[in-house]
DNA sequence: ATTTAATTATACCGTTCGGTATATTTTATT
DNA sequence: AATAAAATATACCGAACGGTATAATTAAAT
């Protein structure tokens, strides 16, 4: 690891949580430098501008996130151990990115809304994948007889996200974690009254 | 309504969507002055920063969708009707507020968060007069015999309005109304499967 | 140890930022 | 119609913005 690569994943590390929590027109050139003790020359000289430096570390922020919620998911034996253990996950959240400042698709969603395109683009992109993700879970519940066949695994994969996501701003807002302990235990109370055989 | 009062309103009306499209910070005084054609004397004139209006701005955003709900709720014959009814009224959610860029709550809330304080209280005591009135909403149908007695008013009405945020989260990042249509579905089916006697 | 290359610091660019003092115009009052 | 008051336009402020050219420094290669 060169001396560039280093210095690239310290300012994308230190860079991610102000660009979490003020988005990227409030994530000021100022601010980075100050965060990072670097200067301009060396900011600019790792990375092309701030809207590179704001998807890299946008890109960090969510990759954790999702190699987190696989680990955990993965610890499942069963599809459907591995769909429970997605509520499991979120039961934590609100402590798990409280350094961060929040969730990353949230926070960078609605930031990059109606406002950076190339952003935006890259948050739909991994919803799609989070989707893709959940209803393969589905999927799989039912290719091995553990949920009912005729569930709608598109359908209840787009519900679980929203849902997540709704439990994330309003815990976030409401500084309450309450709505991620409540989501887990909903989220797993939908799976053994709806989903299950 | 004198001359002052008018503009006022003119400026508040005009803004209210750039400000929910792109955020405090984005929403700088040069776009103000050319999306209203007024001057900055005219806007200094009658309103003491950036700040304010922004805070009118999304208060007036955010009352016209509390007016609206309302009325829609309010249609209503039982309480249990008026419940069904909070459902309902979001099944156009998307199209409702799509030339405002979005929902004010979920986008000033998630934009204010770690930002500007002022604004984020705004946000969270709309929050909580909403969820009040979920919750006695739903005591509304207990008292009216409608509902199972059991269930946990403050509980549901805390699932019923992360719901709707994630859904709403979900359409507008995916440019994607279904969000909204399912929600309505799910929302009345979770009423009559969990709620109703 | 010297040279070369990569990396970071410094100093500056033009532009835009939020905000203000004052001049001008428009509206209301007499 | 003249005057007073209110509302808006103009011109400007210092500061901060994102970005760049170049100088200084540090690290790697010989």
């Amino acid at each position: 690891m060169s001396k560039s690569e280093k210095t690239k994943a310290f300012i994308i590390e230190t860079v991610a949580p102000i660009f979490n929590k003020n988005g990227y027109t409030a994530m000021s050139l100022s601010k980075i430098t100050n965060a990072t003790g670097l200067t301009k020359g060396a900011i600019y000289g790792n990375f092309q501008n701030k809207e590179q430096l704001a998807l890299e570390a946008f890109q960090f922020s969510v990759r954790r996130v999702l190699r987190d919620l696989n680990t955990h998911v993965n610890k499942g034996k069963t599809p459907l151990d591995q769909l429970k253990n997605v509520a499991t996950f979120y039961k934590n959240y609100y402590e798990y990115n409280l350094k961060l400042g929040g969730c990353p698709i949230l926070n960078t969603g609605v930031d990059a809304n109606n406002h950076n395109p190339q952003i935006i683009a890259k948050v739909r992109s991994y919803n799609e994948r989070i989707l893709e993700r959940f209803t393969n879970l589905i999927e799989s519940c039912k290719a091995s007889n553990e949920i009912k066949k005729e569930i709608d695994s598109h359908v209840y994969a787009k519900r679980f996200f929203a849902m997540i996501e709704g439990a994330i701003y309003m815990s976030y807002i409401m500084v309450d974690k309450s709505y991620m302990k409540d989501l887990a235990i909903y989220m797993n109370e939908i799976i053994e009254r709806e989903l299950e055989l």
